[in-house]
DNA sequence: GCAAAAGTGTTCTTCGTACACCCATGA
DNA sequence: TCATGGGTGTACGAAGAACACTTTTGC
């Protein structure tokens, strides 16, 4: 079966440059190409477009097809059109990029193997992709500024310094701790996520007697917003006692006892997820920078 | 003559959104369609990508054609593919747009007659060009944050309310006169244009004479900065002789005079050109950004 | 002569940035 | 116990934003 027309027509393909954050440093997956030409090199996931899609459809599937990734948000780049960058024939490829976090792993359906790498640890590349990958990389520099577009390489929960160095890698600049945070916070478009504890792991026995009765089950935070004789009715915990996450009180019984829940261990620092509704806020109006 | 392929090929064309500023508002380029489809509809200059030129290349070709412009900066939009976007077949096209001097006029090689459209007045459009204008319009708002773009809209020589003018033009908004020009000035990238005077207009006579003799030409702004005695030694012009653009006292005749010569007519106030220079050091640094 | 635009500075507020110590966690 | 990272506030300087009156120009 063949195909003809009355002038010459390119081929049409397109390229993905996905984006992944480990926590650490940006990342950027590759596939190895098992065929000539560039046989053995490394490349961006993409193919060829058929004639009933769109080139993000195509991207699409490309993606799906060759990683397992089911990325719905693909950010195009625009089309790269040098005449000889693929020896086979002319082919004009539209480049995307995507963000996603790493976890969403890549299977590879073996036929082609994907690999993540450190971006600073990339190798050679096949066609023109290196030039797509500089273009990408300015690209996301471009776009960070004028939306939170990081939180798709994070997951529904992070931590400040998660993002912090989300932002450092993409930025390639170093943050001050502080200000980060408070920029960031400012900013309202995140907010704390609910955390998880233990059950609660100690009891402590209070040597203070009360004479009021009151119970009382809150976070520390709480705690301190309202004076002490508020939420305990005149007896004070100790500061070991109240720098606990969770605690519950009850001060009615005999032998008073505060119940405190750690949290749980192998996470650490405070998460926070984003909220939506600001996101789509500032992403409506366009008015909106991340500027450091 | 024919071109056969083994798998369907799309067709890739090029479109140019053009915009230019008349001084007061943002404009845009159409031409008429003289064949079907959409004929009599107006539509974006562009045309079918040849095999040995890229989409710039392409681009470029078609707007000399089409419109005798010879544009050099060309900025791509990213391509738009969607599958019924042309009716005759399956047509990807790679827009760009580009910012010119309306007064770089428009032959119209008369096949394609080409018309300037003000940015709220353009017509309906063929294809699915309203989409790409709407594109365009979108990405020049954001270039414009990163790079004096604006100036490539402007002639060699411009006052400050026009270059205003054309960024409330770009952005949709109004700035306080006072605070755009500070802003602008403090880039740096600004410097005052050589104006042209007329020939002296009128000769005062000095009333005060001055022992010392000494003569001077220069502008009003330089004598402010220097003080009356290092100009005139000792001898004060009155302030009326002060306001004019240019001066010119010679000081050391029996009656010494001033001669000034005032701003041509048909100008209205200080015209700037923009330093190359400093203009060349941001667009490398990327570090810079218009804010408002 | 009259209306429209140009020229000009200051104040207040907001935002950016620099900076240090203590405590909790995990190895 | 030791090293690493998390949590927290303040003070200074720079930049943004608001604001009015006089002169010049063009009609």
């Amino acid at each position: 079966m063949s195909y003809t027309y009355p002038y010459p027509h390119p081929a049409v393909a397109t390229d993905c440059v996905v984006f992944g954050f480990d926590g650490k440093g940006l990342q950027v997956l590759l596939i190895r190409r098992g065929v000539e030409p560039y046989k053995g090199l490394w490349a961006f996931p993409g193919g060829f477009m058929r004639m009933d899609e769109t080139a993000e459809e195509c991207a699409k599937r490309e993606l799906q097809e060759e990683t397992s990734l089911n990325i719905q948000m693909l950010k195009q780049l625009g089309a790269f059109s040098g005449v000889h960058r693929d020896p086979r024939e002319r082919v004009v490829s539209v480049a995307f990029y995507a963000l996603v976090q790493p976890s969403e792993v890549v299977g590879g359906d073996d036929a082609s193997h994907a690999e993540w790498f450190a971006i600073e640890e990339v190798p050679q590349l096949a066609f023109d992709h290196d030039f797509i990958l500089r273009k990408a990389m300015q690209q996301l520099r471009k776009d960070i500024y004028f939306e939170p577009i990081g939180f798709e390489l994070l997951g529904s929960a992070f931590t400040m310094s998660e993002l912090q160095r989300l932002y450092e890698a993409i930025l390639g600049v170093r943050f001050d701790r502080r200000n980060f945070e408070k920029k960031m916070l400012q900013t309202g478009i995140l907010q704390l996520a609910e955390e998880e504890y233990d059950d609660i792991a100690d009891v402590f026995t209070c040597f203070e007697q009360s004479d009021e009765t009151n119970s009382f089950f809150g976070k520390t935070k709480e705690m301190r917003t309202k004076s002490i004789d508020e939420l305990f009715g005149g007896f004070k915990p100790s500061d070991s006692e109240m720098k606990f996450s969770d605690i519950n009180c009850s001060l009615n019984s005999e032998s008073p006892t505060i119940e405190t829940a750690k949290r749980k261990p192998g996470r650490k620092g405070r998460k926070y997820s984003f909220n939506k509704d600001e996101y789509d806020r500032f992403k409506k109006n366009n008015n909106f920078r991340f500027e450091f």
